[in-house]
DNA sequence: TTTTGAGTTAAACAAACGTTTAATTTTGTG
DNA sequence: CACAAAATTAAACGTTTGTTTAACTCAAAA
């Protein structure tokens, strides 16, 4: 699919409010307004309202299956794919952050009014691509086989979702240093803190 | 602050929709109407739609301030109350996840409408707690020196609410067993995993 | 019995919402 | 240039929103 310009602009517009207002919470007007645009033209383009968030959504969640594939067909020892697989994923929230945001709260809705199969269907295929990596790992034995493979990836999305979503409170509370910024913070003590921690638990015998 | 029966009944009803559609995808009718009574009765009682929704916050997250220090004042070693912690919490988050999916999406919103200082006051408190006994632990020579102690909650937290957020999505691509209630498998399977995580996290060393 | 005040109601309010209309301007093509 | 299609506009559409009004009920107190 091709969108001009202006499709791109009401796009980049709608995916910061969606964000930061939430779906319900942000105005076809104050799309309008921002992307600077007459209101009629998002119906014009995109039709409803859901619809525009549906192209949104697809628009921005490109395939990530290559490089997953990339990183594994190389011939490195199993840690080192694991961290570079970790990171990969850190980056690619944390580029996409706003995107995965909406996500969250509309797919966590009990009556969807979105479509996500094209979302779900490249979740389920990079899930599956990363089980088949650390059930390999356990029968070369450099993993513990006393994991619970299913909720390894929760933990490290949960993690930085789960600071992204409180970080002001965390700044507060920890007093974190505001001289350093978010991605340095993300890309650097977080990325170190969730790769040490998978590594922990997949190193850990009781 | 005490609360008559009707009153605590639109807040039973306006919790469950809150988090099942969101504050911006509830509206008052909505809420008035599940909960049998009149539109006007709500702004009777609470005025605003956003003070009814900071009062259920603040009624509903009491404090555990104490549930957490009667653990830290027994005499068992580190991880036995480490565990013990841990269940708490995942006890806790999920008794109230309601309550907390409000939260988090009304919290990390730019332009807040809702006041959250009492809430975050007990957060606070809560984390200097347990920084401490990481701490503690660390100069008792049984937890690694080598954690980002302000990282180890985010994971606790993030693992629980990245499995409930996408709770749907796991059951399809982990076939998780859909005959295991929700409770018995954050209780059972996710706490251990989650306290496995946490124990290999504070004991690894490089 | 009368009075008082809280509880409750249907109705109305203006504002904001998503969407559509119909007219106009711009653009590209023969 | 002429013409058709696409882009753009202001205005209007009918709903739904949060909130308020004014009248009413009813139990308890005087």
């Amino acid at each position: 699919m091709d969108y001009n310009q202006k499709q791109v602009q009401i796009f980049e517009v709608a995916e910061r409010l969606f964000a930061e207002n939430g779906y319900d919470g942000t105005s076809i007007r104050s799309i309008a307004k921002q992307a600077d645009i007459n209101i009629a033209m998002i119906s014009y383009y995109f039709g409803l309202k859901e619809k525009l968030l549906k192209q949104l959504l697809n628009f921005k969640t490109a395939d990530f299956t290559q490089e997953l594939e990339d990183i594994l067909s190389t011939s490195q020892d199993h840690f080192v794919k694991l961290e570079q697989i970790i990171t990969l994923i850190i980056r690619r929230v944390h580029k996409n952050r706003r995107v995965y945001k909406i996500i969250h709260f509309e797919y966590s809705k009990t009556r969807q009014q979105i479509e996500f199969d094209a979302y779900l269907n490249n979740k389920k295929k990079n899930y599956t691509i990363i089980e088949c990596f650390i059930k390999d790992g356990q029968q070369a034995g450099v993993f513990s086989k006393n994991v619970t493979i299913q909720l390894l990836l929760p933990t490290v999305l949960g993690t930085y979702f789960n600071l992204l979503y409180n970080k002001k409170s965390y700044e507060d509370i920890y007093q974190l240093d505001p001289n350093i910024s978010i991605d340095d913070f993300v890309h650097g003590t977080l990325t170190k803190h969730i790769i040490r921690t998978i590594k922990a638990k997949l190193t850990y015998e009781d």
